[in-house]
Order: structure tokens, then sequence, then C-alpha cells
DNA sequence: GCACGGCATTGACGTCTGTCGATACCCCCG
DNA sequence: CGGGGGTATCGACAGACGTCAATGCCGTGC
């Protein structure tokens, strides 16, 4: 059998508060799969300890650029690593990306962060 | 040879704004390596598009709690799967759960998220 | 007390991810 | 125009992660 519900609990009943006609098996509130999808994408580009570090660079650096071989050392990772790095992050929309002759400066997409705070669950708006 | 600097760049001299007396291979405005593991550690229990919706999906029905046959369904996964979501985001701190007789309930942690989006590099604080 | 049912844990498996060395690309300078 | 150097890409490999079936735990109701 699968896990559904067949039996009901002692005291709560779960009502769907949401919009009325909604899926019987949603719950008010839903995250479709989609947007789940999307903001987990965009939240994995974050989830590492490299990124993080690499933003807070670029972001103490404001104004300034920063190109790759200022990061490796901070960072002690090899080239090859750092250049990965920025580039799941000029993915994900939170560096952009500036080669100007041999040198790449990165630089912060300002609102990028801003935009996924306010897409997380039970984080509606920044005032 | 390794990668850290050894040519000038043509027109930016970049310069240590931070604190005086900082490590030369440090940048302004750098995150050490255990607050970014710390940080890491906890957008990784955000960054999956199943977890988003549980969360999501608590927050929805906030005040009302949610038991893990409830989420099952909405979810498309097993319930062990489900179950092991669920632990991850108690353990990561979003969640709490409160298992009453045969039930588990679970609840939002208030300012669990406010407190990860104050971490994040370039979004100072919330108002 | 015995069966039922909700939940957690275990073990296994395929996939994704972070890392590096090697190498290719390409712009600048002499 | 040839060499040097900063950066991107490729291939490989170890470790982490998401998922499920099977199983164990335990409170509830008959």
């Amino acid at each position: 059998m699968n896990t559904s519900r067949t039996a009901d609990r002692p005291t709560l009943e779960l009502v769907d508060v949401g919009a009325p006609g909604c899926s019987p098996a949603e719950l008010a509130g839903a995250m479709n799969a989609e947007q789940a999808a999307d903001l987990a994408r965009t939240l994995k580009a974050l989830a590492d300890p490299a990124r993080l570090r690499v933003l807070a660079l670029v972001a103490g650096n404001e104004g300034r650029e920063v190109c790759v071989c200022d990061l490796t050392g901070p960072l002690g990772l090899s080239q090859p690593t750092v250049s990965h790095h920025l580039k799941v992050l000029v993915d994900a929309g939170f560096l952009t990306r500036d080669k100007r002759g041999v040198w790449a400066y990165f630089s912060l997409v300002p609102g990028a962060l801003d935009a996924v705070v306010s897409a997380l669950p039970g984080v509606p708006a920044r005032s």
C-alpha cells in the first residue's frame, strides 16, 4: 500500500486554506516543482565554501574588480578550480565576467542575492 | 610555479582596504574558511527542490503543523525519502520535530531563514 | 496482548560535484 | 612573429548526495 492518509489524526484536521479548487493532494502555500527546481539550482551555486568566499572577496572589493589570480591565493585552490567556481557563479547570475585583454575581471551583479532571498519560502519581501 | 601574482596588471592595483595588519594574501571582506564552511553546510540543506517544497508547505500552513504522511503525496516521494529530508532540515535548524504519539509534527523555526540571509555576503542586514 | 499503522533507520545504487594535472586558447610584448 | 603568461577546458577520480526497498521501532485501538 502507499503511504497516503489512511487514518484520521486524533486532534488535527488539515484544512486546505489555499485557493478554493486546488488539488486535494496539495497543501496551502505549495511551491510548484519547477519553481523549487529553479531555486534549488541557484542555491546550489551558493552552497559551497569556496564560492561563498569568492562572493565575499568580490563584495569586499566593491567598485574594484577581481581577477582569477587574485583569488587562488586566499582560497588555497588551484587556478582551474577557481575558474570552475567562477563559471558556476557567473552561470547562476551572481557575477559578471569582463575579459579585458589577458585578464578576466569579475564583479557582483547587483540585486542577484536579493532576488534569491525574496524567493525563499517564508521570506516574503525585503522592506 | 604557482599561480600567484607574477606580473602587475595594466591599470589596477588591488589595494587592501581591510583592517590594517591582515595577511597580505587576503583581500578586504574575506570570509574565513570556518564561516564559509558553516554557511555552506546550512545552504546545502536548503539547496534541494524537495526540501524547499517542504519548507513552503510547512510555511503555508503556519500555525498548523504538518506530519510526514501529509508530505509524501504533494512531493511525490517515498516515505523514507521524505523522512530523510525532514531530518536534514531539522538538523540544519530550519524545522522542529514534535512527536506526539504516533504522529510527528513539524513546524518552522522562526528566524532561522533570516539568520541565513543575514550571513550572506553582500546582504548586510534586514531592516 | 496482538495486530495495525505512522515514522525512523539501514543498506545499496546511480548520479552529481569538487578537485587537480595536463593542455589548449589567446592576448600582449619584445 | 615568436615567446610568455593569464585564463578556460578536458579527463579523471574520490567523495557526497538523493532515492528507494526492506526492516525495525513503538504508540494506538480492538
